[in-house]
Formats: C-alpha cells, structure tokens, sequence
DNA sequence: GCACTGACTCCCA
DNA sequence: ATGGGAGCCAGTG
C-alpha cells in the first residue's frame, strides 16, 4: 500500500491490518485494534478509517463492530455501500447482521492465536 | 492544554 | 434476547 500521504503511525498501521483482511472476510474494530497493538482502542481503529483517505483503497468495508453489525445508521449511506460491497464479496448478511463465527477472519485465528 | 465527541466494547438489569 | 450505562483511548475543537 502506497504510504506516501503522511499520517500518524498508529492510523498506518491500522490501514496495514485493515489491508490485511481477505476478501470474503471481515473483522472487528476490537480485532483490529489488537492486531495493532493497540488492545483498548477500538474507536481508534473507527476514527482511523474515518479519516482513511480514498486514495489507498482502505477496505474499509469489511470492518464492522463486534456485534457483527455495521456501525452506521441503518440506512446511511455509507452503510447501504457497505453492505452492498461486502455481499459482493460473498459475505452474506443474514437480518443486516454478518456471522462472524463464519466470515470473521480474526475469528479463525483469535481463539489459539490470542488466546492469552 | 482542557474538554467533548466518537465508524467501540463489555457488563449488568 | 434486549436495552441501558459505564469504561476506554485518541482525535479534534
């Protein structure tokens, strides 16, 4: 991913981890915040992506709370593109909420991985 | 530098 | 299962 816009190092690497999510796949803020280093810093990892510039191509779509919802106002904008970006991956929600025991890809690794 | 806000999460009623 | 409240850390004004 090109860095050549300057941002805080932390934003850097949540955009890296976020890049990180295999397509098909979502993960968590908390997740995210984690894989960071940053264990606390969920809404973080939210005003990160908020300021994630187009430019980098930020999937920023398969990030969503850990209820496995999205985090916007049903029916905002950006959470109708969401949706309808992550369907197009495959992803599938069932009554707008994604299961993540299936889809969550911190999911498949957090529970031996991280599981101190 | 202080205070408020937030694309969150967890716990309890 | 659902709803409400408190905690958390950073960013922004």
């Amino acid at each position: 991913m090109p860095n050549r816009i300057k941002l805080n190092p932390r934003h850097q690497k949540i955009y890296s981890i976020v890049c990180e999510i295999p397509k098909g796949c979502v993960s968590t803020y908390g997740d995210i915040a984690r894989f960071a280093g940053y264990p606390r810093c969920a809404r973080l990892v939210g005003v990160a992506l908020r300021s994630a510039p187009d430019d980098l191509n930020i999937p920023w779509h398969r990030v969503i709370n850990a209820q496995g919802k999205i985090s916007f106002s049903k029916g905002s904008d950006k959470a109708q593109i969401q949706q309808q970006r992550l369907e197009e991956e495959s992803v599938v929600f069932m009554s707008g909420v994604v299961n993540l025991r299936q889809y969550g890809w911190a999911g498949n690794i957090d529970k031996d991985l991280w599981q101190m």
